[in-house]
Parts: C-alpha cells; structure tokens; sequence
RNA sequence: ACCGCAGACCGCUCUGCCGCCUUUCGGGGAGGAAAGUCCGGACAACACAGAGCACCGCACCGUCUAACUGGCGGAGUUCUUUCGCUUUGGCGGAAGGGCAUAGAAAGUGUCGCAGAAAAUAACUUCCCGUUGGAAUUGAGGCAAGGUGGGUUCACCCGCCUUCGUUGAGGUUACAGCAGGUAAAGGUGAAAACGUGUGGUAAGAGCGCACGAUCCCGGCUGGUAACAGUUGGGAGGGAUAAACCUUGCGGGUUGAAAUGCCAUGUACACCUUGUUUGGCUGCCGUAGUUCUGAUUUUUCAGAUCUAUGGUGGGUGAAUACUCGGCUCGCGUAGUCUCGGCUUCGGUUGGGAGCAAGGGGGGUAGGCAGCGCAGAUUCCAACAACUGUUGGAACCAGAUAAAUGGCAGAGGUUCCAGCUCGUCCCAGACGAUAUGGAAUACAGAAUCCGGCUUAUAGGUCUGCGGUUUUU
C-alpha cells in the first residue's frame, strides 16, 4: 500500500543546503529536479527522501502553493514504488528536492504524467558506472 | 411581491478508494476573516535610587474593559437630503454622513492665483496745515479824470469813474513737504465686527441703539461635555495634518522571546584532588599448604593466592529506578626539583593526569504550546456586578499535517419540452433535459479589537413602486 511518512520527508536544513551547493539536477516539466547522494545518517533512516516545493514568485497564495504541493506528493505517493526499484537495482541512497516550475496550475493529468517522466528520465545506475 | 439602503448571521452536503499529522490508542484534525501585522494586553528575558531633558503616542464628555488609536451612549460643529414657516436675508423640525473636536488671547513661521493690501498695515482716495507759482475774486491805498462842498487862488474834505497801477486776503485746480484717516478700493475661501445714527477737517466702536462673536464671573438645568439666562469686559484673520505650548501615557526587546538537555570535537582560563582508598561478605573456577576419611585413585573441611560474578564500604566529585534517543556504563592516584629527616617518611614548587566550573562553534531535541480560558450559554443566589452549579467549545504541524482522485446531490443563474392558474399578443408557478457558476482564502504562543478580501443565501428595520382585500 502507497504511503509516505515522516522519514521518507527531507526536512535537514542542513542537508537541504548542501542540496543547493552540489547537487545535480534535470528537468522534467513541468517538475525540475535536484538530487543528490545522501548522507549515511539520513540514509539509515529512508532510502530516498523527497522535498517538494512550489515558488512563491509564481503562486502567491498559500492556499494554491499547498494544493499544489499535495497533488504532486500524491502523486508521487502512487508511483514511488517504480521509483524504489530503480534505486534499489543501483544501489544508492539519494535526497531529491522537486520544484514545480510552471507558471499555471496545471490538472492533476499533467502532474502525474510529469512524475511518471521524472522517474524514467532519473539516471540510475549510469551514476554508479561514472 | 419587487427594488434600494442599513444592520446582524450562515459560509454547500454525502459516498467510495488511496493517504497524512496527532493521540492518554477511545479518539481528534483550519477560518470568518486562520490574511494584513495596524493598535492593546497576557507571558518571558534583560534593565531599573530620584528628578530633568530628549524621543514616541494620545487629546470634546460619560461609560464598558485587563487594556486600547476599541465598543456603546451623549455634546458641539459642519455637510447632504427632505418638510414647514418666511420680512427671500434666513429660521425651525426630521433623517443620514464627516470631524487629527486641547491651545491661534505665549512666541516664531507660512498664507499660491487674484487683489491696493494676506497682517508692525504700505498704496490710491479723502482731509487739515504749510510752501510754490497759476487762474479768478478782491477790502484798501496810489495815480489820473470828472464832479459837489469849504474857498480868492493854492489847498482841504467827500462822492463817482478808469481794458490804470498796487494789493492784505478769499476761492479754485495743480505740484512739493509735513501730518490725519482706515470709512471708500470688489479681488478673494477669507479684508481687521454688521446695520442705523450721532460725531468729525475728513474719518473711525470714537459715542449711542439693535444684533453677532469671543473672554471672565454669577444663577438655572445636566454626572459631564454643554445648553439657557444674566453682569462686566474685548476687538482678536486663517493655519498646530508647520515649529511649538499645555495635559496625560510610555523602560527596552518580542516565541527567531526565554528556560532546559545529552553526546561528540578542539580548548584560553579558574577551582579542587593527586596526603585518603586499593578493604571485605557470599557464590563459582583453578592452584598451594594443612587436617580428617581412605590401600590408592578420590572425597570433605579449613587456610592462602589468582580470577570471574554479585552486594556492602571507602573515596574530591557526577549519575546509574540514568538519559529525549543511540553509544557507553566507571576513572587519575604518576614524574621531576628543592628543604628537613630518627632514612620509615614529611613538607613546598612545577609538569602531567583526573573531576568540576567555564566562554565559543555545529547540528538537534524538550519545555514555552492548549481539556486552555480576562471564553460562550443556561439556572439559582446575592444584588448591578459577582459567587455557585450545569452545559458547550476542545487542531498542534515545524522545508510545516488537516489531503488526492472519482462519483452523486444541493443552491443560484441561463436556455427550454410540457403542465397548471389568471384580468390570456403576456405574467406567475411547477418541471423532464442541457449548460454555467459554487467565493475570499490555510492555523504557527495565546487572547481583545481594528482594517482589508469574499460566490451565494437567510433574518430584521427603514424608504419607494405595484397588486389584492
């Protein structure tokens, strides 16, 4: 059964810092990613460990930042299985931060579809090779 | 019934699947504004003799309140609408809105355009005085002529006349000087009280009558602001959302406040210890020695040594029923230099070590933080605001939960098949079906307000229009 609880939620400070520092990144629209190994602290509590944020630059309301924020989480929620499997098979254990980048709130479709990309498009065990 | 205005209130519902946060494991889980962060508090830390200055805020009165730049009620003033009266200037009533509503009579500053002038009153006008020349008038004098009288003439006196001369003075306008005046100047939002009359050189609250305004006092009504009335006085433009003055209030910083917590890393500095203790009960194991049993092997007991477990005690000090969790769960007790020495030690310094204190860094946790309370409702008692009892409300996240998807219904609007009623080219009501809309907006320590956003709906009051009785 599809959940997502408190330990699979990047909420470090610090490690979300050093997200932005060195952290590789790709786009899947309308999500961008970016990603990193992560520490082994974090690493013992969850495989991977997501943030979702959504810019207040393009959403001024809370309201509409927070639907948003929850329409991809449950997407992702859905669909992580896939996403495991593949980290699994390259053996890493990775933080990630997704951003929703597009100027309009767009239908839950084309959110789900945009998470679907992003985990196909994610580089895997290529990492590993390099 | 519809429309408009004002006020109060509500803020879509249900089902399925899959989730999230919290929990005392039963449950519980966004708002009227959770928003803006504009006021006021609670609470916390730091500061704090007293007074003054500076700075900030507030400013009609009463009342409510923990408090407020808040609520409610009132006063004054001003504007709008409307009605009535009217001497056409206004006056009075009703409804509603605005007021940063202390002081402009302490001082300083400012006052666009227009206007002579925007504040010691200057200019024009008007008026008195004086000077100048001009015009006009002109008493009188002189001269000449005429004439009357006195008279011989001379001369004297008088009268009249002159484009004659002289001429004090008057009048008029002009110019200069020295004053008086603020009535006139028509512009402006505003012009130094208004109207009348007296007065004056001309004028003026300069005097008087009536009226308006302001200040001080009395009386009446009102808790008060204030209103009415009365006596005395005043002439003073506006602006304090310019400085300022007066009165009152304010210590500063805000939950990123503040308090607490263990581990790990490096360690300035300070204090203490390194003089004491290292012992011992019980149990297990191995060994030494002795005693007894025994032919020996071996067994039992005692003693000593080593080691393990588990208690007690000692020890400078922390804790073990520790701590939020994990790891961890005891340790320093030495060296060196000098003095004394009965050679056993003792005493002083230094280094090291140990424990505690301690400042800073990193990333966290707990408390603050909510079954709480200046809360709301009901009842009783006491009495004008309390007490008691009952009930209701009951989120607690922290890169931040309270949701995602699908479906059904509700409400409103538009289109519309059909049906019904009536005063039947229409209006109203019901309604299959289709379409659209369903707002503003997400807690972050907590309360009391204010402000702003908001689809749609409900109720109350007032006004207008229409219909029926």
């Amino acid at each position: 059964m599809p959940s997502f609880t408190r330990p699979e939620r990047l909420k470090s400070r610090k490690a979300i810092s050093s997200l932005f520092r060195g952290g590789h990144s790709f786009v899947a629209y309308p999500l961008r990613v970016v990603w990193k190994e992560s520490s082994p602290y974090l690493a013992a509590m969850s495989r991977v460990q997501v943030l979702i944020s959504v810019p207040k630059r393009n959403f001024k309301t809370a309201v509409a930042r927070n639907r948003l924020k929850r329409q991809i989480r449950e997407a992702y929620r859905l669909q992580k299985q896939e996403f495991y499997d593949k980290i699994e098979a390259s053996d890493l254990n990775i933080s990630l931060m997704v951003s929703y980048i597009a100027k309009e709130a767009l239908p839950y479709a084309e959110i789900e579809a945009g998470v679907r990309k992003l985990i196909r498009k994610f580089p895997g065990d290529k990492v590993k090779l390099g």
